[in-house]
DNA sequence: TCCTAAACGAGACGGTACGTCCTGTCTTTGT
DNA sequence: ACAAAGACAGGACGTACCGTCTCGTTTAGGA
């Protein structure tokens, strides 16, 4: 019985940590905050979600802007251009917010299997589909184990997203694309 | 003039340093925790370094274990073999280090900036030194940028040590040295 | 709204203050200790009173044993007699406070505006009672400020608090009260 | 032997105490601030005074500003009346003064006592003077204690110096003199 | 239609750590 | 030996958040 969980406050909490987010950047973010600028109470917070970060990924995941590429072109030269160019084309608090997940995943071991799951294997299983499709193509040198490449793909674009030493846009996306063809290519 | 750094205090903040960062793991350390077990104050902490991590940092530089690899066989193949397999064996407390360094990182641009240029940089050094070695000898395809090579081998390495999702051994460290080769080698 | 004032926190912090202060006087006095003591955030501290010696005021005040004398002997020199001797008579951590409370009032203006009219008022207008009974009875001259005559009796009474040259008991009060009458007496 | 104690150095550290109450009022003293404004190793001070209020008593002792009244105006009325008004004149930062080496001589009584000896003292010694010589005249009733006078001026003046209720000026001073006079005249 | 139970905003609570300030001591280098 | 400079251990300050805990109030079913 009793009242049931509102989706109001729910949408104006995920709206207020990407709100303070936005202001203050993730290092800024506490519950309080977001509580005050949702206009919620901290224990509905804390009702719902295990951590701050549980609350950001929610709001993340809720964001459309967040979907997964899924590129069919038919070859997989095109398709790993086209998703890794989508990839890396992503702006705005996407990253910030991107950097402050992972940043709390490690600290967090709890954070970590969450943003793992709902997060990191989504895009792993993505691209694992395109190279299992170029494989059937007989485009994959099959002495190359496909996991290895998720991890140079992903790998190159945390290192950067995290580092910040390189750019991550279409044009880095294209290349980064043409050398995993070259290292998994027949 | 007046009285000069204390070396045997400095000592005794990065020991304690690593000692609570072993019982208590990265998430755990405080400013009050090392300065305590150190028998310190904390002004003498914040006197001479800008933030936790940097003690951190600090206190991992000054251990030796922590060399960059320099390997020499005679040819890329080998010299990436033995770079990859020296650089994904590290071991103990120093993976759950670099971990927090990161993710400090992330979420403290100050820190960012001593982290990449004290850390991160040296470790992109080696690795280029091996490739420009390997590119004088004819061992690489002019047309692969090399700093993107260096980018796929840390990005790998870090992704791993960031997710977890797979290991981090001398095995591993063979296979992503065959695919460098396989993907930038004449 | 939001949960109310625990007057059981309140009791615990005063408490905590009268305690400390009897175990390491005044100057020794901390809200860290006082918080601690009484089991108590220094949050809840700051929360509810604007400085360390509002504490103790309030901890004084709401002791029972303060009461301010009120005599009613049907005459000038009988009520200034017990007005002077039951004032004089006070002991115990009391004097300790009070020394304590002044110092406060004289270092900090907007303790000693609290402290002005939460306590010296209070008892200058019982003294001031006694003084306009008397006046009433064509007991006291009238060429004679009895606001001077409150100064006086007060200024001796604090002065020897303060600086602990002579005693404060009894025969010192009816010496007083003596001097008193012979000076404003018909 | 060794360096003498400096005379120049005792003197900026005198004057940058004077000044720092000024501008900073008693409760912001501190030797630091001293030692900064006065140019000396905060050693320097420990090393001459006790406490931060023995400095400032020094500071003011030194200052000619601060002599005693010694009134003699061949009556008790007279030498009342000027010692009163000479000692209720008494302006500028001396007042802030005074009231701060009284809360620091409640708060340390190891201060207390040489504040007593040094300053205390003085004064009622100069009063008893006055009084004194009045009785030697038959001005003064035998049957009243001349140290309860004493109090009587000076609990008057301490104490609206301390709680700042009335003025203290000179025609104050008349007032009071007139009331000791009907109190002890003869 | 009431009853009851959960969710809600609000905000006090016990805690922990922060980064700052000052204390009193010590070391170092002049003078 | 005294002095300026300033690092040191220590301790309290007042603040910010944490996660928990009352408080009324609001919003549902189920009786």
């Amino acid at each position: 019985m009793g009242r049931r969980r509102s989706e109001e406050t729910r949408q104006a909490i995920l709206d207020a940590a990407l709100d303070e987010l936005t202001e203050r950047g993730y290092a800024g973010l506490t519950i309080e905050g977001i509580a005050a600028r949702a206009g919620a109470g901290k224990q509905t917070i804390y009702r719902w979600w295990p951590s701050l970060a549980d609350v950001v990924l929610d709001a993340m995941l809720d964001r459309a802007a967040d979907l997964v590429p899924d590129p069919t072109t038919g070859n997989l030269a095109g398709d790993l251009r086209d998703f890794l160019t989508a990839t890396f084309r992503q702006r705005g608090p996407q990253r910030e917010i991107l950097r402050g997940l992972m940043a709390q995943a490690v600290l967090d071991p709890v954070f970590a299997e969450a943003f793992r799951e709902r997060f990191i294997q989504a895009r792993r299983a993505a691209l694992r589909t395109v190279l299992d499709r170029g494989a059937a193509r007989g485009e994959l040198d099959p002495a190359v184990d496909p996991e290895l490449l998720v991890d140079v793909v992903f790998g190159v674009l945390w290192y950067r997203l995290l580092i910040g030493h390189a750019p991550l846009d279409d044009g880095e996306g294209e290349t980064l694309a043409a050398l995993v063809l070259r290292a998994a290519g027949t």
